[in-house]
DNA sequence: CGGACTCCTTGGAACGCTCCAAAATGCGCA
DNA sequence: TGCGCATTTTGGAGCGTTCCAAGGAGTCCG
């Protein structure tokens, strides 16, 4: 490991110009000779120089930094996010520091402050726990952008989601046109977009005749969540000849219930996620699902900071993305 | 948004006293009397003031940050490692500056610049597609830590991997005492660990006295490539027993192979992956696999590093953990 | 009551860069 | 040869901290 990097004084030296002009050649400005580029950047290149990023953020305060939350890495919906926030970053010429809160909202917020201490000029919040307080105040500070929950905009806060009340309606029209009326629900809890799925749920059985029919069996998102809920529909006696779950990977608990009670899917069975996962299309699994458009999701998040932070007049402060339906393997008419 | 950010010399300015005794308090030092660090909270509360770290980096050249990139999103056991990593980096009070190269080595090489260029004072390369001089180059900067390949270590370069030839031996020795011989295997090209895998796979059923039956069909490690191996392979002729993946996702494309010509996991054919992956473990897949500990591969990761910044005497280069066999359900006596 | 301590507190010099106003240089042309 | 203008180059101030040597205020004791 090298002693101390060389710094711009020690380019400057070594190609007998001033400091100033290496700092002004080193970001390509025009004015500098081209015989003076060529010195400095031989000076730079033989002494392994490297700018100090940190020093430059000081001097210009910019830290060309963006910071990512991300609360839950089990969901691989939330990398999938990441991924595209992360190219519009990197395309951008930013860096990404990413924390997480691992589900604690004072963490959470620990961790948030950390990043604002890091001078971050924007902040992506995929999914959080926190108060709306909280990130009202922080919003004070820097711009930012929140992913799959619209329920918190306001000055400095936009939301990038999907629109789930027409996913919602494509997975139930989906599933009405195959034939099914016997249509149950696994939720997903209190989260916005969950309580918006089973909202609709109800409403399309309703407006398509089957109130009577509803029936929600609750789940929590997760794997086993939608392994458990199923489990308890199918104790229930007669299963339903479809299962809306309320995201995919609840949706594959549902399968594992399914196939655990010796129905086959989907000849007796029919399954329909929510989300779009990747991991959704694999042959094994087949999943039919309302796809949100994951990594688009998070490159248009990122793209809509960039545009706050360069002050562009915006006047709406949510994006809302349209859902898709992926017609897989896992549905099918019911049996007659 | 706020117009300056307080510095410390305003806090000074409110609490009366000067900016060294409000640095001072604010980390907390003990010389500081209790009155004035009562009148300085006070007033940094009052102002919302947070301490600028990039200029703290500055002054005491520190970043307090760690360097992490991933070259590819695809494969969940480089999110699960990240997972690990974190924790710790976290723990450590410290941040994660996250990159990707997105399996371009020369993108690859100007975000680890990029990444040097703001000081971290560690790099941790989960995968990377960079030449070994490019790394060794980089190792006399910084410490380096590269998970799962251990081929490149050395001065500055520590690496965390598992046991590939122990995990190799024990998905074969369950295969073997399964009472399988009619055994094929989907390689995974020419990384490390694939690489390890399939000569283990050969000298195994070599000692058994198999070597006949050795058959190998190139795979990436991609589901995808999982997939159309496994469909080579099964249009040959008389399937194998079992099939012998070289990971978790191109096993669940051999899985899908099988389910397309027909062949009903695992009455007819026993499948086993690598990686020990989450989504192996959904019910609906209950995929046998050698498991690597992958959120504890990070975890150890960024241990080592953490060790190596602080300049503790360690010997060894390389962290061998063991991998585990999981006996779940795609695996099972060949019919007789 | 002076001196020796111990505790607190302070201003100024870094840290490595950018920005800016001003100085130096070069060039064309009368 | 000299003037004006455009092009290059420069030193110094400043970004918000930390570090350090040194200064001030108490306190204890002889």
């Amino acid at each position: 490991m090298n002693e101390r990097r060389p710094t711009i004084h020690d380019v400057a030296a070594r190609a007998g110009v001033s400091k100033s002009l290496v700092s002004l050649a080193m970001r390509g400005s025009p004015k500098v000779s081209d015989a003076s580029r060529a010195a400095i950047e031989k000076a730079a290149a033989e002494l392994g120089y490297r700018p100090n990023a940190t020093a430059r953020s000081l001097a210009d305060s910019r830290s060309r930094t963006i910071g990512v939350n991300m609360a839950e890495l089990d969901n691989p919906i939330f990398p999938e996010m990441l991924g595209g926030a992360h190219t519009v970053i990197r395309s951008r010429n930013y860096n990404t520091m990413l924390v997480s809160g691992e589900r604690d909202p004072e963490l959470e917020t620990m961790e948030l402050a950390k990043l604002l201490e890091f001078q971050v000029e924007g902040l992506i919040l995929i999914s959080h726990r926190l108060p709306a307080e909280t990130v009202r105040s922080l919003a004070d500070e820097v711009p930012i952008v929140v992913l799959t929950l619209k329920d918190l905009t306001g000055p400095g806060i936009d939301s990038v989601v999907t629109d789930d009340e027409a996913g919602t309606r494509m997975a139930m029209q989906h599933l009405f046109h195959l034939g099914h009326r016997d249509i149950a629900h696994v939720s997903g809890g209190s989260l916005e977009p969950a309580v918006v799925r089973e909202r609709l749920y109800r409403s399309e059985m309703q407006a398509a005749g089957l109130g009577s029919m509803t029936r929600v069996i609750e789940g929590d998102l997760t794997n086993l969540g939608g392994l458990e809920a199923a489990r308890t529909l199918l104790q229930e006696g007669k299963p339903p000849t479809a299962i809306f779950a309320s995201n995919d990977i609840s949706a594959l608990g549902v399968m594992a219930a399914c196939q655990e009670f010796g129905l086959s899917i989907p000849s007796d069975i029919s399954i329909i996620g929510y989300d779009g996962i990747a991991l959704g299309a694999l042959r094994t699994l087949s999943l039919t699902t309302v796809a949100q458009p994951l990594g688009l999701m998070g490159q248009v998040a990122a793209q809509r900071l960039f545009d706050r932070m360069a002050g562009t007049q915006i006047d709406d402060r949510s994006i809302v993305l349209e859902p898709e339906l992926l017609t897989r393997g896992t549905t099918a008419p019911p049996r007659v």
